[in-house]
DNA sequence: CTGGGGACGGGGCCC
DNA sequence: CGGGCCCCGTCCCCA
């Protein structure tokens, strides 16, 4: 009986053994793979802040570029860039098409550009934005800070550059060449960064309002869906709103700590391990960084399908307010890049709704909101897809409302949708959105020849006859054939030799309209 | 050589 | 989705 009882004693003993031992090693190994997890993490977080910095280089880039382009403000020089754009595009099939090169039309830069403060203001905008997110990095990351203080370098650049609007920080230091070389570093690779920022979700507000680029998005499906006012899914542009919230909750300015901190798996043994490699504040990290990240992005995203017409305006206000050190600039007006220019149209547009309480539209801001600012197709200028919102007002939206004016202005029999820009009727809620490309810029319908990009699908089929060489209009009088019927028509006046438009002036007659307004325009001066 | 105009191609946009 | 119009740009011819 006693040695029974000694064989179970000994026994526990070596059970408890053995136990320990497993638990030990299995605690050793989980800690192991932590740790490599861990490693991991934080590569992916220096690579996602080192794309958040080109990033956000090329926010400043595009800014000053917008400021540069806004300076002659003549709508005539930037038409005739335009044209020399599309003249470099190349051809297919011999034809002597406008085909833009490819990605040309992404950024738009043919577009007039009002020159007021909005872009003085933009470009301000981002410079703040970046000085915030460097001293957010906080004094535990030295290298964030040192790449910090490099961004304020190029803060300082670009604001030499700036405008006279821009009263912050005036320098007397030539600072235009300095500017320009610090822009090109990264202009070269403009379109991977940005593309990289897609895939680590690093992209910052200041790029979702800045990168108002539509046609970058190439299929139409997704632009079919979450068209009304359906926000874009979690994790795209808002993301980084949070992380700038995260860091100022955290406080501690390690980035790593956070970032991995909030997911740390090794629970068992921490007792054996070095304390002090277990991050501080970890219930703070672990509601910030994993599950109640997505529940807070969700909450964010549900409240702007609630209330569609604030949805950018809520997110801007929470990343204002989180950012705590907010420059004596950083007001209302000028705070997150662009927004200047969009918020205030934006603005308008809810003002407009409010006067017009019966207004059956869709909400502007899918428009601004849901964009990968990179095509899969189209090159460095892709970022550019979609049109600054107040440059495409400026161009496309004026001759849009002086084709067909306003729905007050027309006939608003029957069209109760209303576009929230111009305010322009439709019998439908599609034809809208399909008009609201023009303010918005949208082009998902792109070439598979040469990426060209259209706002609607029929001028995308049409455009591909340029490729095929489809020609179904044929002339009766002679061997020509066309592509278009209107080609046609036009074709035939050299049959008839009609000439129904003459001049006001010295009562010359042309065929076409256009030979009539350039010829009063050279002899004339006239529109 | 230059400027004006014709002819034409093509994109934007509306119906 | 197709038709149609508008506009722009380019090439070419001619005075």
């Amino acid at each position: 009986m006693a040695n029974c009882m000694v064989f179970h004693t000994q026994m526990a003993s070596i059970m408890e053994v053995l136990a320990n031992a497993a638990v030990a090693e299995i605690c050793k190994l989980v800690d192991d793979d932590y740790a490599v997890f861990r490693l991991e993490i934080t590569q992916s977080q220096k690579e996602n802040r080192g794309l958040r910095r080109k990033l956000q280089l090329l926010e400043m880039k595009v800014a000053r570029e917008r400021v540069l382009a806004s300076r002659p403000s003549s709508v005539k020089i930037l038409d005739r860039h335009r044209g020399m754009a599309r003249g470099e595009g190349h051809l297919t099939g011999g034809y002597r098409s406008s085909v833009k090169p490819a990605g040309h039309n992404t950024w738009r830069d043919d577009q007039p550009i009002t020159v007021d403060e909005g872009s003085g203001t933009s470009t301000q905008n981002v410079i703040m934005l970046e000085s915030a997110d460097a001293e957010s990095a906080g004094p535990g990351v030295k290298q964030e800070r040192s790449e910090g203080e490099e961004d304020t370098q190029h803060s300082r650049d670009i604001q030499a550059g700036a405008p006279p609007v821009i009263t912050e920080e005036p320098t007397t230091v030539p600072a235009q060449p300095r500017t320009r070389r610090s822009i090109t570093e990264v202009s070269g690779t403009q379109n991977a960064v940005l593309k990289s920022e897609i895939d680590t979700k690093t992209l910052t507000v200041t790029h979702r309002l800045l990168h108002t680029g539509s046609d970058h998005r190439s299929d139409p499906e997704r632009l079919g869906r979450g068209r009304l006012g359906c926000p874009p899914a979690p994790g795209s542009d808002y993301l980084p709103v949070f992380h700038q919230r995260m860091v100022h909750c955290r406080g501690d300015g390690d980035d790593d700590a956070i970032d991995t901190g909030g997911d740390d798996p090794s629970c068992s043994y921490t007792t054996e391990m070095d304390p002090g490699n277990m991050p501080l504040g970890l219930e703070t990290q672990t509601d910030l960084s994993r599950g109640d990240w997505n529940q807070y992005s969700s909450s964010v995203y549900t409240e702007g399908c609630l209330d569609e017409k604030e949805e950018v305006i809520v997110v801007d206000e929470v990343a204002v307010k989180v950012e705590g050190v907010i420059p004596p600039t950083w007001n209302a007006d000028s705070s997150l890049g662009n927004r200047h220019s969009q918020g205030r149209d934006f603005l308008d547009y809810r003002e407009s709704l409010e006067t017009n309480p019966n207004v059956e539209t869709h909400s502007p801001s899918h428009a601004f909101s849901d964009r990968d600012p990179v095509s899969t197709s189209v090159g460095p200028s892709d970022s550019h897809a979609r049109v600054p919102f107040d440059q495409v007002l400026n161009s496309k939206d004026q001759r849009a409302k002086a084709r067909g004016g306003g729905a007050t202005s027309g006939n608003s029999k029957e069209k109760r949708f209303l576009c929230m820009f111009c305010n322009k009727g439709f019998s439908c809620s599609q034809n809208v959105e399909i008009h609201q490309r023009v303010h918005t810029g949208e082009k998902p319908y792109s070439c598979p020849q040469c990426h060209m990009r259209f706002a609607q699908s029929g001028s995308l089929k049409r455009h591909q006859r340029v490729h095929t060489g489809e020609k179904p209009y044929s002339c009766p009088q002679c061997e020509k054939r066309f592509s278009r019927q209107h080609l046609l028509k036009t074709h035939l006046k050299v049959h008839t030799g009609e000439r129904p438009y003459a001049c006001t002036h010295c009562g010359k007659r042309f065929s076409e309209r256009s030979s009539l307004r350039i010829h009063q325009q050279k002899n004339h001066s006239t529109l």
